[in-house]
RNA sequence: GUGCCUAUGGUGUAGAGGCAACACAGCAGGUUGUGGUCCUGUUAUCUCGGGUUCGAUUCCCGAUAGGCACCCCA
């Protein structure tokens, strides 16, 4: 005997639980075009290498799906849109008019240990603009991602963007003395800043020590980490004022702020993002619910991504929300949305095994008319009927016996009201 | 890869070292043309393997599966 059980990691979407993914989806799709943005889609699979290239280095190596296919090629199912979209993009970009909006809905597999708000098998918006530079692409791009989260009509204070700056990272780094580590040390100490807020502030000094760092950088990190806004951290540490970092996170902070946001976004040291092919800013959404303690989405600035293509000077900003975590987000603020897969659902009972020529005939001048019509396809009962129908949710049932038929119609019986309607019938 | 927790009908749960209980859902009927209520019947090798015991679904060990937290990542 198989098992009933989906592969680990992957789950099987009942009507019910489609129907509020749909409903998602559907919100998001909205969002993106009133930004402008043109929805593409990318095989499932990609070559392998693709991935190993510029992916983290879990997400394009163990947790990497990947197989041979019949010659020999060694292809991986997506565990991520961007390698794809910038390969697509790649193709087509000295000739497409540029700025390029581009958006998708897809799902991906990673192979991950399945825990709360992560599974191996997931749905992704992927929101990209390739071909601006401007810091008016990152604006509207982080517009964009608090739009969908808006469209939501969350409640106040559940929800904000974090931003940071890789550029402004690096020119703190830089300034710490972290430019004469080695590149595996450097990477630890990136790492360890990631992880500023979830360790012992000892532990982090312990990390930082062992690379090599010395105790003046170690305090510059500090201040920076230790910045609440980028008004403390130009006090904090004035050298950084003039930097490209600061700048760019600066000028795109307070354009949010003009556009309504500021109850939502800040300028947060600690955000740091996984994948090695961030250049600019990187932002994340949070979750504010106590139960949901992470980063809903996130995403940024990669510049340099597209040179594993072979193209130089790519500007692209982006980002991507799951269907996990923005599930849970909606769940626990008691906005989760739904949508019915009928507008309205007609259920026709085969009343009378003599009338089985006749009932076909009426579901057939029924679905001509345009309507949704769930037909009985064994003899019931009118009472066996109309419990059916209760349980089955459907709108409007249709009555259609010898009565009917022999007076030339059938009747609409509308199930929340209780009333009928008679209908011409002759056949 | 590491750690902790869990496993009982289709679903959700109770239970106790000695006949496995309840609710809901399903199906059939009470009711051969009008539903949501009510009633009756029906639905279980208590995940698998080993151990302790007169006796284990219950206690112990292992496997398997699932959950959660790390790692990592969105």
């Amino acid at each position: 005997m198989l098992s009933l059980k989906e592969p680990k990691g992957t789950r099987d979407w009942f009507p019910e639980e489609l129907n509020i993914r749909r409903a998602i989806f559907s919100a998001w799709r909205r969002v993106c075009r009133r930004y402008g943005f043109e929805e593409y889609l990318s095989p499932l699979v990609e070559s392998a290498d693709v991935y190993r290239a510029k992916s983290g280095e879990d997400v394009g190596g163990k947790e990497l799906l990947s197989f041979q296919d019949l010659g020999g090629r060694e292809l991986a199912i997506r565990p991520e849109m961007t390698p794809s979209v910038t390969r697509m993009v790649s193709k087509i970009y000295h000739s497409a008019a540029k700025p390029i909006k581009y958006f998708s809905i897809a799902n991906f597999m990673r192979n991950e240990r399945p825990q709360r708000g992560r599974n191996r098998e997931f749905w992704q918006l992927n929101c990209d603009i390739f071909g601006s530079d401007s810091r008016r692409a990152d604006l509207e791009v982080m517009q964009l991602a608090l739009d969908l989260v808006l469209e939501f009509k969350p409640p106040k204070n559940s929800f904000s963007l974090a931003l940071n700056s890789r550029n402004l990272l690096n020119q703190m780094l830089s300034l710490a003395g972290a430019d004469k580590l080695s590149e595996e040390s450097k990477m630890i100490v990136v790492r360890t800043l990631d992880k500023w807020q979830k360790i012992k502030k000892e532990e982090i000094l312990i990390r930082l020590k062992e690379t090599g760092l010395k105790s003046v950088g170690i305090e510059i990190i500090k201040k920076f980490m230790d910045s609440s806004s980028l008004a403390d951290l130009a006090e904090k540490i004035p050298s950084l004022k003039d930097s490209l970092g600061f700048a760019e996170l600066d000028e795109v902070l307070i354009k949010l702020k003009q556009l309504g946001y500021q109850d939502f976004v800040e300028f947060n040291p600690a955000i740091i993002r996984g994948f090695d092919y961030y250049s600019g800013i990187v932002f994340e959404m949070f979750d504010k619910h106590p139960a949901n303690n992470r980063a809903m989405f996130g995403g940024g600035r990669y510049n340099g991504l597209a040179e594993i293509f072979g193209e130089k000077n790519f500007p692209a900003v982006g980002f991507a929300p799951g269907d996990e975590t923005f599930r849970l987000f909606l769940e626990s603020w008691n906005i989760l949305p739904t949508v019915n897969c009928f507008d309205k659902l007609y259920f026709l009972p085969l009343l009378d095994k003599e009338l089985d020529r006749e009932t076909l005939v009426l579901a057939d001048l029924l679905r001509r008319e345009g309507k949704n019509v769930f037909m009985g396809l064994d003899v019931q009962k009118m009472s066996k009927a109309l419990d059916f129908a209760d349980k089955k949710n459907v709108d409007m049932v249709i009555i259609f016996a010898q009565a009917e038929k022999e007076k030339g119609e059938y009747k609409i019986k509308n199930m929340a009201t209780g009333e009928e309607i008679i209908k011409k019938f002759i056949i």
